[in-house]
Formats: C-alpha cells, sequence, structure tokens
DNA sequence: CGGCGTTTATTCATATATGAATAATACAGT
DNA sequence: ACTGTATTATTCATATATGAATAAACGCCG
C-alpha cells in the first residue's frame, strides 16, 4: 500500500513491481547513507574521492581520480575544488607533467575519511540487520546479474 | 571481481556487500530509464511530473505536485520552467486563490508522457527478462524491507 | 627542429536536487 | 476591519552530475 503509493509518487509507472522496489530501497539506502556521512561532514561524493586517495596511498592526477570514482573529469574539478576549501585535500603539481595536477589528501582528509568509513559501516550493518532472514548471498547473486 | 573493483570505483567501501549490490543494481537499471527516455526527449524528473499530471486529470497546484512527485517546491518550481519550455505544460492561474499556480499538460505533454511510459515499460521487461530465474517476488519482498 | 594531434585540467551551460530567504496573498482571532 | 500567522510560489546559494568548448603542455613524425 505505502509502496505503491510510493511508486505513484515517483511517477514512472503505477504499477509497483521489481524494478520500482529496487530503486526505491536504494534510494532509501542513499538517503541514510547521506544522512550519516552528514554528521561528520561529509558527502558519499565527497567520502568516495578521499577513500580513493586513502586507496591509492599517494596523490592521484585528477583524470585518474575521475576514473576511479567513475565519473567525468568536470565533476571532479569541482569536487576536488570543495575537498581543497574543506581543507580536506590539497592540489599538487605532477613534476613530470605539468598539464596534470594531483589531489593530495592532507591529514584532516585522512581523520575524515576514516569518519566517514565508520558511519558507512554503521549503515551497512543495520542494513544486514533489516534484511534479517533473507538469504544475502542470493540477493546480491540477483542483483549482481542486472549490470 | 567485476564487482569488487567497481565497488570500489565507487569508493564507499572496499568490501563488496548486499549495500553496494543494491546501489549499483539500482544505478544500472537507472542509467538504462534515462537513456530510453532520452529517446523521446524526456528525463525521468519530466515523465514523473507529466505522468502526476496525466494521472491527476486536471491541473494540478505546483505545491501539490511537488507532494507527488516527493521532493520541495523549488524543484518542481525550475521543473515546471523546463517542461514549459519544452510546451509540454502549462503554468495557469488558480480562480480560487491568487497565491497558486496549477501546471496544466498539454496534448504534446500527454504524447510525450505515453511515449515515454512505453518506454519505460521496455525497461521493465527487459529488465523481468534479465532477472529470469529469480524469484521476483520474493525479490520484491525483500528490498520492501528496507524502507 | 617544428608543427599537429592528444591529453590535461578548467570553464561554461545545463539538469536535477535541497534548503533558506522573500514577496504576495489568505485567513483567523480579536 | 486589522493584525499577525500561515501558505504560495519564486529566487538565490549550493551540491552533484554531465558534456562541449577551451587553453596549456606533451610527444611524435616527418
Amino acid at each position: 500500500m505505502n509502496k505503491r503509493r510510493a511508486a505513484r509518487r515517483r511517477g514512472l509507472a503505477a504499477s509497483d513491481d521489481v524494478m520500482w522496489s529496487l530503486m526505491q530501497a536504494a534510494h532509501a539506502v542513499e538517503s541514510q547513507l547521506e544522512e550519516a556521512l552528514a554528521q561528520v561532514e561529509l558527502s558519499g561524493a565527497k567520502l568516495a574521492a578521499l577513500t580513493q586517495l586513502v586507496e591509492a596511498g599517494e596523490p592521484v592526477a585528477l583524470g585518474e581520480l575521475a576514473a576511479r570514482c567513475a565519473c567525468v573529469r568536470s565533476n571532479i574539478t569541482q569536487l576536488v575544488d570543495r575537498l581543497e576549501a574543506d581543507k580536506l585535500v590539497r592540489r599538487v603539481d605532477d613534476a613530470a607533467d605539468r598539464r596534470s595536477l594531483r589531489a593530495a589528501i592532507t591529514p584532516l582528509g585522512r581523520e575524515r575519511q576514516a569518519a566517514g568509513a565508520k558511519k558507512v559501516d554503521e549503515v551497512r550493518r543495520k542494513l544486514g540487520k533489516a534484511l534479517g532472514a533473507i538469504d544475502h548471498a542470493a540477493l546480491k547473486r540477483a542483483l549482481s546479474d542486472l549490470d
């Protein structure tokens, strides 16, 4: 009932099928993630970039960062602008290529990334519990087939 | 493997769990929807609003439309601006309340909505096929528990 | 060497979304 | 009837995303 009204609110169709359930569920989870991250002054986009930098272990060229975040370059330009304003990242020159700039995470950025990762984990755990009885592996397998 | 790399690209966590599968799957489906809708010069947001108007069967006040689209008013203001520019919708005065404006769908808007709905249905069908062997009802039930 | 195609990041225009601040109108209670 | 509160839509600032156009630097090929 709830679902049907929500699907209609979403507006793309009235019938409530798997497609809508999927998108609704994802939406709900994303909201929870953003909310949790907001508590540590992060967004999903920001955490994603910071996580890439932490995992890389060294400054990453902006184009490379775009590739790893699966988005276009102009997006990263802006995101790094905001991260720099937040003091979480610095742009450093690339000695070998004067066209290239690298994003270097700051100590504060590292801290923030850790805090964000923790928040994400909490949501993940909550989600696991909510899914309770469901066979996670089976669900994952089903979802993986949609790519 | 593929999934793990993608999750890492998304960057919020390295472990590939149900949460990521869910968001990935939803993302993939959304992309397909947007792509299909682009073929009839629509976006998901535009189709959602048009669908509300068709279903309402009469001009809808912008605030009401915002509620039905589950978004904030300022968003609808802009969306209706674009829909009006596309000649899919007209703003009409409300006789009873001079503060209120209503969105009235145009004949072209109706056509476009129908075309969009058809595209969505095609994606839905494709998705159903892709899910093939999976028990759709069970999957839906699982996803519905995440709200 | 020098010119030309490629690659880098940035800027700009646009779409979508949110939330705060604003202006106009409505309405309730005195 | 007046005053103050609420509601309407809009504007503005911001965040996220895309894609086209641009400028700077790289590198290869002749």
